[in-house]
DNA sequence: ACCCATCGTTTACGACGTAAACGAGCGGGC
DNA sequence: GCCCGCTCGTTTACGTCGTAAACGATGGGT
């Protein structure tokens, strides 16, 4: 159970997480029962993971579903509102990911450790669904992306503040943490998943190479090799550590207020 | 280093910056002389700024031109490579930023610094445009969002290795760095920015709260205030200083290896 | 005077999101 | 047994989109 490779990626698609799966639902043709939200909104996912996001329209989402466009909308008001609920499914993954709690039980850095790879093991798992859920408009102001869903901001602000921290260090760290999984992991999906476009490569060419003049930007070429490495996991436990290490200091710092700091 | 007010965005809008100005242009049927392409992505990112990115249609960005849809096409391929030209405008007015060098000429700091306001004030001016140039699919897997341009990207390796940081390390530095810049602004632009929704606001009704059931929620209904505060640009600095004194760090520990270091 | 390159227009087509009208099927009251 | 009305998917239709292709108009070089 425990990893065979020494640098296997924990939360890659296959690795030992709880999330990733959505709905099974066979091949277009089969779970031949009724339409509902939940099999249209499970649905549309698979089909944006596999085609991309924009080869997702009423008609074919209907087809691969086998029903007409029209059928869909008995459920969902429309294409806006439905890739609202993709975002929303993706993120509600979460919810059913046995690695990610609710609760800080086992202390907040446990807890924020588990829920930022929990996000991270979304994220790769629907790499073309990620910058929907990045950059969706929120609801209110309060809900940021990635974490856009009210349980998991009230899950994150208690699981804090029972921990000890004030209310203002609590948001600040929801701030910090958000921008933090935001960054890393737009960054990450939009590095690998993608091979070269959307989803419209017509055909042959696979790699006609654009090829601008590199001969201007000599580093860049010389470091080619190093900026293609993909360190994204080591990367991102790095930097999440280094958050965490950062709210200790906050929280700490709370606890034995020294004089004379000088910010603040 | 001291701003003039004390809390004033240096970075937002009208403040003193050089960016944010694409080519003025005048009302829709003005600049009446000969189409070309730099006019056109000018029009184009004024249309996204004012009626939003969902609102840009060859149709309407021809008719803002004061000219038929398919004129276009003899400046640009296709609307894809317009949003594409978009995104590549937005990021080549840091080059015309005067706040913005090319080099680290005051130190690696500095620069990098003024880089990371340069890129805000344009995040800040071009608030719909932004989202574009975080998720469209990089040329490249080594040029990243927000920094896509490869004189960017060259300019920042060379202005760290100049300083004294090896490769790996300018390397490394180059992805917290774009990391850090993608999530702080996409989530400062997506809390701003969108008032309720991209573009569809029919008319009417203008706060019809939708109002889920917030009982649950007691926190989130508790901190709301705080919530909605916005430090975006207090953050901004706290963050990028702290990235900057982890770079700093990894600096001077590469001029002074101590030995049995535990990490790495 | 003519030609042809440049550049914007017209026309046309297939795909899209979705409103509206339309059945097929079926379970319950009489 | 009959029929009603509800649920749910289909059909048809409309306006808009991106864009291919054919078509003027215009104007400088010969």
């Amino acid at each position: 159970m425990n990893e065979p490779r020494e640098d296997a990626d924990p939360d890659s698609p296959d690795g030992r997480g709880g999330a990733a799966t959505v709905l099974p639902a066979g091949p277009p043709g089969s779970g031949r029962a009724g339409l509902d939200r939940r099999r249209i909104l499970g649905a549309a996912i698979e089909f944006i993971d596999e085609r991309g996001l924009n080869a997702l329209t009423m008609r074919r989402l209907g087809a691969h579903l086998g029903v007409e466009a029209m059928a869909l909308y008995r459920y969902v008001p429309g294409r806006e509102q439905l890739l609202d609920g993709v975002v929303e499914s993706v993120i509600d993954e979460l919810y059913g990911d046995p690695e990610v709690h609710l609760a800080a039980s086992h202390g907040w850095q446990d807890y924020l450790q588990r829920l930022a790879h929990g996000v991270r093991r979304i994220a790769l798992a629907h790499p073309e669904v990620f910058p929907l859920v990045a950059t969706r408009p929120p609801a209110a102001p309060w809900v940021r992306p990635p974490l856009r869903s009210l349980r998991w901001v009230e899950s994150f602000l208690t699981a804090l503040i029972d921990s000890g921290f004030t209310e203002e260090a609590a948001v600040a760290a929801y701030r910090s943490y958000s921008s933090f999984l935001l960054g890393h992991l737009l960054l990450e999906v939009s590095q690998k998943g993608v091979k070269i476009s959307p989803e419209d490569r017509p055909e042959g060419v696979p790699e006609a190479v654009v090829s601008t003049d590199l001969t201007e930007y000599p580093t860049v070429v010389r470091l080619e090799a190093l900026l293609s490495l993909d360190e994204s996991a080591a990367e991102f436990e790095e930097a999440l550590e280094n958050l965490l290490g950062r709210l200790e200091v906050v929280l700490t710092e709370a606890r034995t207020p020294r004089r004379g700091d000088p910010r603040n």
